[in-house]
DNA sequence: TAAAAATACTCCATAGGTATTTTAT
DNA sequence: ATAAAATACCTATGGAGTATTTTTA
């Protein structure tokens, strides 16, 4: 009933022109095969062959057919090849989000950059976002895949990858008696508590309340209970209050890289607790091919990258 | 292993999201189609759905394949539709030949238009030659039908069909004596004897000698043996050169519509064998469909015109 | 006469039906 | 407990094989 078999068998025919060696290139005997195209033409009610004593001749009709059979056929392999490849992930569309700070890494530029090449099918839709709407975003599966700050919980099915580290840096307005001299090196790292006093300006709790809470917890421990200038919704608008005089914040080393007019860095004596994470947080089960391979991939250029920096740090050594 | 059916079943379920609903849908039980679901997953060796305790949803993969399976039928669809419709006619190309002076004749574009409106999927081609290279053309199935002007031999599988019969006229150079005077009217008819002394222009006898050897017949039952000053390639052509002034010349009455410099018209005394038919050949066999309706609508158009033109005439009387 | 397609029949693989069990909430 | 899918088994349609006849240049 009008099935790829029979546009199989009436393109090999149309294009050998002869049923019997139609039949041998098909692997089948030639009564079947004469069977199949008087079955087709019935079905379509059209004549597609003139029978002609030497073999068969494709009429209009079987002409206009054959075009179509070629298409179709064509079609269905690539189907099957795309799907194919999307069970592979090697085909598909992975929602990626992030928050404001995360882009500023260099690992997520060069990650980006590595799974276009490995994967050329697969393209990747790119979401920015406040951590809370992230977590949400998974939940809801509209996004397969995010790079957050702060360590989110892994309960609720999410599973979370350490990415990077990186320590903490002070931005202070250029102004400030604390801001190192231009044109001066070699200002030693501020202590926490030296910040005591000042007022801080800090990433919104609610968008986002790990790194917030990082901040208040490492100065506590410091001897202290900062004081909160004002909250920003992107941690790069931090720095613009600190720009504008507004206080003095902390932010991850990435951030370094802007250089923003009006704001001085100073590094953080070092601090275990006061770190700030870089994580990958996906859908514990759920996800699909091409996001698994994304997320694979990540830990992998995760592993390679702290393998090449403690290996570096023993070359130095 | 793949095919139409597949594709169908598949589709039902993935819009049903329910093996259950989808069979009913399909007009078949539900345990088949859970089978041949389950058989097009091995076969492509990919999972398509998720089975869930309510139903079952599409992975990635199968959103891949449900936006080609769609594709497929549609266009399955499509090249059944396309194939009767060739058969039937109302698909395809028709290449209508013709001689240089046929598409002067109000017939040709008259037919060209309705053909058009009555059969919108059956492209015309257009191709003028001279008689010979059409009747070649037609035995060699580069052409489907021809407006050729001479009586062409209906032997060797052509048939030909009367479309229609003109009268004859004389085109004379402007300055030529026998030439009406501008602004005068009620000119006489010529009768053909008066043009015994002048030098003829003619149509290439080798381009299609039906038409030469029918004026040269004329002439002689008029009592002379026509002076052939030149021969020209096209019809038209020969009208130019008596504008030139280097003869005169006999051309259907269809040609009058020309009003070519240099040239003046003169009505002929009515000589029942002296006319220019206009015919329709075509292969008596072995035509396509479209071709078929071509010819089936030029005849029934030209029986129409035949019997409006004598309804008219007897209104007249 | 000969090459190719069509017909007649036989067989079996498999699509589809019925009855039942398994699964996951 | 329930809705839905999976499994087991049976039936029969029709695709494919073998042997033979028909067709037409």
């Amino acid at each position: 009933m009008f099935d790829i078999r029979h546009l199989r068998y009436f393109l090999a025919v149309a294009e050998e022109g002869n049923v019997t060696r139609a039949a041998e290139q098909l692997g089948l005997q030639q009564p079947p095969l004469s069977q199949q195209i008087k079955a087709l033409e019935q079905e379509l009610d059209v004549q597609l062959f003139r029978r002609k004593p030497r073999g068969m001749e494709l009429t209009d009709a079987g002409r206009a057919l054959q075009v179509d059979a070629k298409h179709i056929l064509g079609h269905m392999a690539k189907a099957r090849a795309k799907v194919e490849r999307t069970a592979r992930g090697e085909q598909g569309n992975v929602v990626v989000g992030f928050t404001s700070s995360a882009p500023f890494h260099p690992f997520l530029p060069r990650l980006f950059r590595l799974f276009g090449e490995r994967f050329p099918h697969v393209s990747l839709t790119l979401e920015e976002h406040g951590t809370t709407e992230l977590v949400e975003g998974l939940r809801a599966e509209t996004i397969d895949a995010a790079f957050v700050r702060s360590p989110v919980a892994e309960s609720h099915g999410l599973s979370v990858h350490a990415i990077s580290i990186e320590p903490m840096f002070v931005a202070l307005p250029n102004n400030h008696p604390l801001a190192p001299v231009p044109g001066v090196d070699n200002f030693p790292p501020l202590a926490l508590e030296d910040l005591a006093d000042e007022p801080f300006i800090l990433y919104r709790r609610h968008t986002g309340p790990g790194f917030y809470d990082l901040i208040i917890a490492a100065c506590n421990r410091a001897g202290f209970t900062p004081k909160i200038a004002q909250e920003a919704p992107r941690l790069i608008s931090t720095l613009n209050l600190v720009a504008a005089g507004l206080g003095v914040t902390l932010a991850p080393e990435s951030l370094r890289s802007l250089q923003l007019e009006g704001v001085a860095y100073r590094s953080l004596k070092s601090d275990p607790g006061l770190t700030a994470p870089l994580n990958l947080a996906c859908r514990a089960v759920d996800h699909s091919a091409a996001a698994r391979r994304f997320v694979e991939m990540a830990r992998a250029e995760a592993r390679a990258t702290k393998a090449a920096k403690e290996d570096g740090g023993n070359n130095n050594a």
